[in-house]
DNA sequence: GTGAAAGCGCTAACAG
DNA sequence: CTGTTAGCGCTTTCAC
C-alpha cells in the first residue's frame, strides 16, 4: 500500500504533481501525467480516501437512509441508486430506518454528521425541520424521494395522478362499482401515500358522478396478503359485490387476484383488477397496473444529487421533479359482464 | 461544526484529554470525563470520522458486497448485517455486484483499498484468489457468507444437508416419485448451490433406493415465473407424473402450487411440494420449507467479523460456520394419496 | 508547469 | 491522570 511520495518519487515529481495529475485539478504538462499515472499504476497506488477527505472537505460518498430493505421496490429504488453512485465514482453509505425511533435519532444526530458524507439521499422518509435543518447547516445537499419535503430538492410520483388513472381505466372500461383497497395506519408511511392514492380515486370516481361508498374500501397493509384478505371481504359480499378492484400497490392486488380465484370468481371475468408499481411479479399474474419505476427513481435521485454537489450547467430550476408513471394494460382489467 | 480544541477550551482540558474521554482509551479521570462529556454535548460536538481514521488506521465502516439487492432473500440478509453493524458503531458501505465483470473488478481494485473499509463481508460470492489477497494484504479482514473461500471465515449451510432434508421429509411421508425443480446455468451462482441441493436431493433418493430419474429434474431461474414454467412441465406429463415436488427456492415451490393450481391438481392432495428458504409468503402458500434465516445470517457474519476486529476472549475456531436451517411443515406436504 | 510547505482534525506515544 | 508533540496522507495556496 504505496502513498503517494513513492509514486511522486517513482515519476520524478513532487507529490503536489503527482495530486493534480491524478485528480485532474491543475494543470499538468502531458508528459508528466503520462509518467505519474503510469508509476501509480506500477505502485498500484489508491489514493486514502481519508486523507483526501480531510484536506478537502469532500468525501465522494452519500449516505442513503431507507426504510425497508427487503421490500422490491425499496431495494429496487436502493439498486438504482446504488449503480448511479458508483458510476459517478461514490461510494453509498446505508442506514436502514426500519427499527424505529431510537436508530433514526442515531443516524441523523450521529452518524450523518461525522463529515463522512457529502450528501444524503432518503428514501419515502418525510425529514423533520431538524433533521434537514443539521444537515444543510453543515452544508450537506439533500434529496429526498417519494414525496415532497420542505426546503429539500425532491422526486415524487403525482400520487393522486397515479390513482386517478388506475380508477379512470375502470371508469372508462364502463365499471361503476369500483372497490379500493388502500393503506392501514400502520402502512400510513411519511408521505400518506394511501391517503393520497385514495384521495385520487375517490376524485376520479366524483368526477365521474359517482358517489365513493365507504363500504367499498378496506384498508390493509401493502403486502399480498394484507390485499388477500381485503379482497376476500369485498367480494365476499352477497349484496354489495365491486366489479373492478384499484389496489394501492400491485402485492395488494395479486392477493386479490388470488382471492377471487379462492371465491370462485374469474378475473377479468367477474372482477377486474389493477394495482400500483409494476412489480415483477405482475407481468406473471397478468396484472393491468399504473408502472412506477423504482430503479429509475434512484438514478434519477443520484443525477439531481450530482447537480448540486457539483453545479454545472442548468440549474434545474423546481424544487420538485414528477416522477414518470405509466398505465400497464395486460389481462386483469376488462369490460364488465 | 465545532472542533475537538472547541471542546478541549470549554471543558478547560487539551485536545488529548479529549479524545480520551470521548473514545474511552486512556483513563480519565471521572470528573473530567463529565466536563468533557458535557461540553460536547452542548456544541453538539461529532468526532470528523476521516481525521479519526487517519490518524488511528480504523474507519468503523464495513464494506458489504452482495449480487442482488431486488430479492427477498438478499435484502433479508443485508437488513440483518446493516442492524448488527449500526448496533456497534459500524457504517456499511454497499456495492451490488450485480452488473457484472468490470463493476467487481472495479470495486474490489478501487473502492474497497481506498482505506474507506476495516473490513469487508462478502455475500454469495466465491471470491477470487486475488479478490481475497488484495484484501488480505492490507490486514482488511473478510467474512464470507452462502459458501466457503480459500483462507476466509465463512458461513455457510450445508446445501446438500437442506436438499437431503426435503427429499426426507418428501419420502417419510410415502412418495417415491419425487421431482425436483433446480437451477440453470444462469442461476447457477458462484457457490454452485443449486448443483449442491440437486446433489443432497439425489443421495437422499438413493439412500431409500430409488434410483433419481432425470425426467423428473427440472431446470429454473430460482423465480416463481421459472418455477411455474418447469412445474407446468413436470406435473403436465402424462405417463410420469410425479406425486410430489421439492423445488430448490420457495418462490419456484409457490410457483409449483400455482401451476398445480391451473392444471386442476390439488395441493397437497395430487401433488406435494416443499420449498427452501422460509420465504415471506411462504406461509401465506402454506408452503413447507426448509427455512434458512436470512436476516440471522446477516447477523451472524457481523458478529464474526467484530471478532476479529476485535480480537477478544474466545477466538471462534472453525473457519466455516455452519448455519441453520430447519423444516417447516405447513400445507402443502402430505401422504400421497 | 512544478515544488515547498502549511495545514485538514484527530490520536498516540512520551513525558511529567 | 493529563498535556505536549508529532504525525496520519493528501491537497492547495504561494512562490518560482
Amino acid at each position: 500500500m504505496p502513498g503517494i511520495n513513492e509514486v511522486a518519487q517513482l515519476a520524478g515529481v513532487s507529490t503536489a504533481t503527482v495530486s493534480r495529475a491524478l485528480s485532474g485539478n491543475g494543470h499538468v504538462s502531458e508528459s508528466t501525467r503520462q509518467r505519474v499515472h503510469a508509476a501509480a499504476l506500477e505502485l498500484e497506488y489508491v489514493v486514502s480516501s481519508n486523507a483526501s477527505s480531510l484536506a478537502t472537505g469532500r468525501t465522494k460518498n452519500v449516505g442513503v437512509v431507507i426504510p425497508f430493505l427487503n421490500r422490491w421496490f425499496y431495494g429496487a429504488v436502493l439498486e438504482g441508486a446504488e449503480s448511479a453512485l458508483l458510476g459517478h465514482g461514490y461510494d453509498l453509505t446505508l442506514y436502514n430506518l426500519g427499527g424505529g425511533g431510537e436508530e433514526r435519532r442515531l443516524v441523523f444526530e450521529h452518524f450523518l454528521l461525522r463529515k463522512r458524507v457529502d450528501a444524503v439521499i432518503a428514501i419515502a422518509l418525510e425529514l423533520t425541520e431538524s433533521e434537514v435543518g443539521r444537515l444543510h447547516d453543515m452544508g450537506k445537499p439533500i434529496v429526498g424521494v417519494g414525496g415532497t419535503i420542505q426546503g429539500v430538492r425532491t422526486l415524487s410520483i403525482d400520487d393522486p395522478g397515479v390513482a386517478r388513472l388506475a380508477t379512470e381505466h375502470l371508469l372508462s372500461l364502463g365499471h361503476t362499482m369500483i372497490a379500493h383497497i388502500g393503506g392501514n395506519s400502520d402502512s400510513e408511511m411519511d408521505f400518506h401515500v394511501p391517503t393520497r392514492r385514495r384521495g385520487g380515486y375517490e376524485a376520479a370516481l366524483v368526477e365521474a358522478g359517482i358517489t365513493p361508498d365507504p363500504e367499498l374500501f378496506q384498508a390493509a397493509d401493502f403486502t399480498l396478503q394484507g390485499g388477500y384478505a381485503a379482497a376476500k371481504q369485498l367480494l365476499g359480499n352477497p349484496r354489495k359485490r365491486p366489479t373492478a378492484v384499484f389496489a394501492a400497490s400491485d402485492e395488494m392486488a395479486i392477493g386479490t387476484i388470488l382471492a377471487a380465484r379462492d371465491l370462485g370468481l374469474t378475473v377479468p371475468g367477474d372482477v377486474s383488477v389493477v394495482g400500483v408499481d409494476d412489480h415483477e411479479l405482475s407481468e406473471f399474474f397478468g396484472l393491468s397496473t399504473i408502472a412506477q419505476f423504482p430503479a429509475l427513481q434512484g438514478r434519477m435521485a443520484v443525477d439531481i444529487l450530482m447537480d448540486q454537489l457539483h453545479p454545472g450547467h442548468r440549474e434545474l430550476a423546481s424544487v420538485n421533479t414528477p416522477l414518470p408513471f405509466e398505465l400497464i394494460v395486460r389481462s386483469s382489467t376488462s369490460r364488465p359482464s
